[in-house]
DNA sequence: TCCGGAGAAGTTGCATGCAAGGTAGGGCCG
DNA sequence: CGGCCCTACCTTGCATGCAACTTCTCCGGA
């Protein structure tokens, strides 16, 4: 049975949808009044929730003028990549011993999907790649069964994207992608850490280059500094 | 000039540093009105700073119950050094060619200093090494250039102690973790990031050793569940 | 025309008050 | 005598109000 959630809860998880989900621009403003008004709450959460997602590093803030979406550049998106090739790898690794056959199904169901929906054609839907991708590599955190590990890389991941980017990835590189989820399933199943943690490597390496490219061609493409609020 | 700071940061600063310097112990219960009392601010603040410790993982929080200082178990400490291992020699080797000598001689002036403040003899003042210690992994930490890193080590370091911890050091451990300090800078002066690398994988091996130790006995000596507020 | 400053409007920071939820203690019933 | 429930107290969650700070605008002077 689930508590029913705190007004800060629901304003810090609908904020952190709002971002992810690319609703909130980087760089947007976000109004301690407006953001009650739209969720419906006073400011008092919505302050507290902003403080939190500050600490996750989603959120700007600067005393007495107020928060906005962070934002980042393409050095600091290199070195999440840094990071991510570093610590996925290995949470890839620890994830083999304690993936039952259950878990190793649920992971073989996602990665399906994603292939379906992820596949050309008029049937692609990327949008709902995003949220399948989260649950792919979120189940995977959790098999890892390494809580520290998994704090820091939520930690270092959170500032940037990696959602809403399957829109930038051109068509091979999706395929990769898209293949290196199912290669994981394979090598769970193998109970091949090793298979696993190279796979996890490619998957990275893979991904850090359609998003610093991406990333190159948005920054020139947005000289100016945009001011949007929604 | 520096912005004079807001009460709630204030109260998260004070907050803490009453943690990790040990003056609330794990477990303990912090009351909202006692603490705004203690910090002679209103609630709001302290409510504001409770909710960011909660997201770095300092203290737990249950709605309508109220927050504690966080707890932990040697199966997470030894997550934390096992995270520690793979990201702080990273992390040494990137600090090596950032390093200038105005750099190199400020470590070496903080190592020399905690060597002679952790000398065995009269002189021997353990709490003093904590803030030279902190100085010197945070400086390191500046060095290395690579803030998504940084923020990875902090969450994951964070909710444990690191801290008030050379208080369990045996003299062996200790001598041998002051003198990794020392060569540390000699690897850096040397330019070699393999050395500083390496020494700094030791360091870390080190330390884990004595808080494995240190933890294990603490918890067996605990047996009751401690409820004290300071 | 451009720069500087005073004023006004809008925001944030914080304190306080009230209501809802939780906890502890005592009395009642089995 | 033990267990349960009810009550009173305490704590947290949130809304609201006021003061301080920022920023935008408008006006006068160079």
């Amino acid at each position: 049975m689930t508590r029913p959630l705190t007004s800060a809860e629901r304003a810090l998880s609908a904020l952190r949808e709002m971002i992810m989900g690319g609703q909130l621009a980087p760089g947007a403003r976000l109004g301690e009044v407006e953001l009650a008004d739209r969720l419906g709450v006073s400011r008092t959460p919505v302050r507290e929730a902003l403080s939190r997602l500050a600490a996750e590093g989603l959120v700007q803030v600067v005393p007495n003028r107020g928060a906005r979406v962070a934002t980042w550049t393409v050095a600091e998106l290199e070195g999440v990549f840094d990071l991510r090739a570093v610590l996925e790898p290995r949470l890839t690794a620890l994830a083999v011993p304690n993936a039952r056959p259950a878990d190793v199904d649920e992971l073989d169901a996602l990665a399906r999907r994603m292939q379906e929906v992820g596949a050309p054609g008029p049937d692609q839907d990327l949008d709902a790649l995003v949220p399948l991708n989260r649950a792919f590599h979120d189940r995977l955190v959790a098999l890892a069964g390494h809580p520290a590990l998994a704090a820091a890389l939520a930690a270092a991941i959170h500032p940037p994207i990696v959602r809403r980017n399957f829109l930038t990835y051109d068509e091979e590189s999706l395929r990769r992608s898209l293949g290196h989820h199912a290669e994981i399933v394979a090598a769970l199943r193998a109970g091949d850490p090793d298979w696993a943690r190279a796979v996890m490597t490619s998957h990275i390496a893979n991904a850090r280059a359609v998003m610093v490219r991406a990333a190159r061609l948005q920054t020139t493409a947005t000289a100016t500094p945009e001011e949007e609020t929604a």
